[in-house]
DNA sequence: CGACACGTTGAGATATATCAAACGTGGTGG
DNA sequence: CCACCACGTTTGATATATCTCAACGTGTCG
């Protein structure tokens, strides 16, 4: 099973047999160029898509042609599963890098959620985990200033990594530009520059073409005023996230 | 049936007999006096919350006791549904000002989703229009202005309440201090206070006392670059929001 | 009448944006 | 193999939005 890759580091929240019922929906597994928009606002879903590798993103665009993302997203999540209930989006779904996914049809989903009552279950809660998650970042975006936001950012994404086992806790990479930093957290690129100097002058991150290396990640979790509990990782309930962090 | 009240008020997505059964796994509906806590991040759920009447919020405390609101809800909304599928909250919730709710314990939610899985859909859906909310909520912090924000928030409340007749989309009241605003839109209240200042002189709109009076809905719509969507208000899919807009 | 919460205003400090330019580097075509 | 281009990064100088601190006003309610 293509999904063994990264969904098994995780703590196992499907069974074997479920992983095996969701990829019996699996329609195709596609390769996406970077930067390539698979889901415009507003358009009518038929499928949605789980990243199997690669880095994607979720961003609302701005009267000015400036966007704000709402989401980044790591191999095993259920990127626009939302869609799903929702039908349409109210913001687009684009590759951040060169990425892998595979696509479920929403029929293969109805069938799943019909035969598979705690399947259901289990994709309802990854929503969940995923609004936990916009949670955390409206607070990031409300009460931390520049370096906080970026520590914090950091933060999430190393907790995220190392639960698919992408991260050790120290070094991970991360296929983003300053410039997509800037607009996960509200910033300008010029200004995310300076701040990621600083970072990197107190010894406390670096951030190298597009390589994370937290040198002191004590610092860096209370820069960020980081907590992963929103990220749920240890969570064994009967709800536990099916797939990656999502 | 107490639901009538606002839940009809909207376009129709629970049918009457949905409507009676989650009426019928209502425990107990209660007064709750203003700023009252009803559930600390952490805690371990066994109900969730109907909104009947008043105002309640979503809050993440940061480490030097301030607070960052992540939801503000209207009477109809489902305040912590997400509270059944995640079992212990990321966040607190509260009243903002004296309301009413009726309690449902996720007991009979288990019986309500086993018995009709139609229900279980719409209870779903019902979640992912919140974490719409968050995700607009996320782009006003992200990339607009002081003004922008409390444009922003404001044509979201009107809208909101006039799904529930709570609004004619000109006046309404709203229960929340200058304070509150403050810490919704991620800035401090003297700030706050000026950015009403100048709306006000500009005759955009009034806000005193917590009744809010729109002079001018195309420019604060305008200001805070506030298209409805992504409250998917006029949806009639057989996904459809179950109750208020939520 | 006093207390308390909420709103208002002022002066000054600071974080972040803006504009403009230069730099490095990997890739590409001549 | 070199020249050059595109893209991301870095830096400087200046402008501006927002914060901070401190004080004062105003209404409401016991």
């Amino acid at each position: 099973m293509f999904t063994d890759k990264y969904l098994r580091r995780r703590k196992e929240t499907l069974t074997d047999a479920e992983r095996a019922v969701l990829e019996d929906g699996v329609a195709k597994v596609v390769e996406l160029p970077p930067r390539k928009v698979i889901v415009e606002a507003g358009e009518t879903l038929s499928q949605s898509t789980l990243l199997v590798d690669g880095f994607m993103c979720r961003y609302i665009d701005d009267r000015n042609g400036f966007r704000q993302l709402v989401a980044v997203h790591v191999p095993g999540d259920f990127v626009d599963l939302h869609g799903y209930p929702l039908r349409r989006l109210d913001h687009d779904v684009a590759a951040l890098t060169t990425t892998t996914v595979a696509i479920v049809p929403h029929g293969a989903l109805d069938r799943i959620v019909e035969q598979y009552p705690a399947m259901a279950r289990k994709l309802w809660y990854s929503t969940m985990i995923d609004a936990a998650v916009h949670r955390a970042w409206l607070f990031r975006l409300g009460r931390l200033d520049a370096g906080g936001r970026i520590a914090h950012f950091l933060c999430e994404m190393s907790a995220r990594l190392e639960a698919v086992g992408l991260s050790d806790g120290r070094r991970f990479a991360l296929g983003l530009t300053q410039a997509d930093l800037a607009e996960i957290c509200g910033l300008t690129s010029v200004h995310t520059n300076r701040v990621l100097r600083t970072l990197r002058e107190e010894n406390i991150v670096t951030l190298r073409s597009s390589q994370v290396e937290i040198h002191d990640p004590a610092r860096l979790r209370r820069l960020g005023q980081f907590d992963a509990a929103y990220l749920y990782l240890d969570d064994t309930t009967p709800w536990a996230s099916p797939v990656g962090n999502l």
